[in-house]
DNA sequence: CTAAAAATCACTCTAAAGTATGAGGCTTGT
DNA sequence: ACAAGCCTCATACTTTAGAGTGATTTTTAG
């Protein structure tokens, strides 16, 4: 996580900048002593070492490929019961639940029977017991209370 | 996990600040030595770059903390009890409902057959049967289904 | 201690739930 | 037009749930 700041880049550059000035007095004072330096040419080195020492660094700080660390951070999403309900449809669409199956899944929540919920739909009993298969199927549960329980976590019905 | 101090940081320039004295050292002997070379100078230039590029190279490496490029997945958890479950008393007073019946009301809606719940609590299915036939009696259901609501509602059980 | 309440187990029988499989009709998007 | 998905209905079968009845053993409160 902790990529390195401009603070500690320009630290680094500083004091090495402020070394090299060091050393270039250093050969100046040399120079003084022992006349024998032409001191153009050490300041001409010293920048062209400068520029390509923070070349270096600009190209390394530039092209090194960062190490890729992935980190799985669990999002807990608390589900207000005061709130009006809202539909998760995410879990909708990944469960691959039809509207159909969601109304049976509700009435299935509400307590009442296949027989009930076949009455209240308008369609036959058999109709009913095929979608609460198909619902169990899909949601990977294998009894009405499971099924219940998962969908009202999930906020699949009210 | 030694972070670089400023200790190791200077060490480390001033071993820099050393060895380039050393180089000018050499590179100012070789000159005296073989002042032959048409373009001494461009090759001493081109020489200096080049060290110094990957000296930069080497000292960036070297002193700046590995960067790390963090990608965050995030895992949605759905959770429910925002507000921490308070069982409801007076309603379990008013229905009459032992601490057993509850047990089982709570396995009840979390999914499980009578027979698991028997299995569960160390008891038989006919136990199990017997609390559930009583806890409808007492609820006043005729399923299971729509004791568990009843229940969630009347925060009988979590 | 004792009566009441709670918990346990058993048996029978019916109703409901659930499984498996197949099939026809109805939208919908390509 | 046609494939895909959804909704519908059906049959046959298995499993679980629930009703009704009765009984024994713990626990618990007065």
């Amino acid at each position: 996580m902790t990529i390195p700041t401009f603070f500690s880049k320009n630290k680094v550059i500083l004091a090495y900048g402020t070394s090299l000035a060091v050393l270039l007095f250093l050969l100046r004072w040399l120079e003084l002593r022992f006349i024998i330096f032409d001191h153009a040419f050490e300041i001409y080195i010293g920048a062209i070492a400068i520029i390509f020492t923070a070349l270096g660094i600009w190209l390394t700080l530039k092209l090194t490929k960062p190490k890729i660390k992935t980190i799985v951070v669990e999002k807990e999403i608390y589900i207000n019961n005061n709130v009006p309900f809202c539909l998760n449809e995410k879990e909708v669409a990944k469960l691959c639940l039809s509207k159909r199956e969601l109304e049976v899944l509700q009435l299935m929540a509400e307590g009442f029977s296949n027989g009930e919920i076949a009455d209240r739909l308008f369609v036959s009993l058999h109709t009913i017991k095929t979608h609460t298969s198909n619902l169990f199927e899909k949601m990977d549960v294998k009894r009405r209370t499971q099924a219940v329980e998962m969908a009202k976590r999930l906020s699949l019905i009210a």
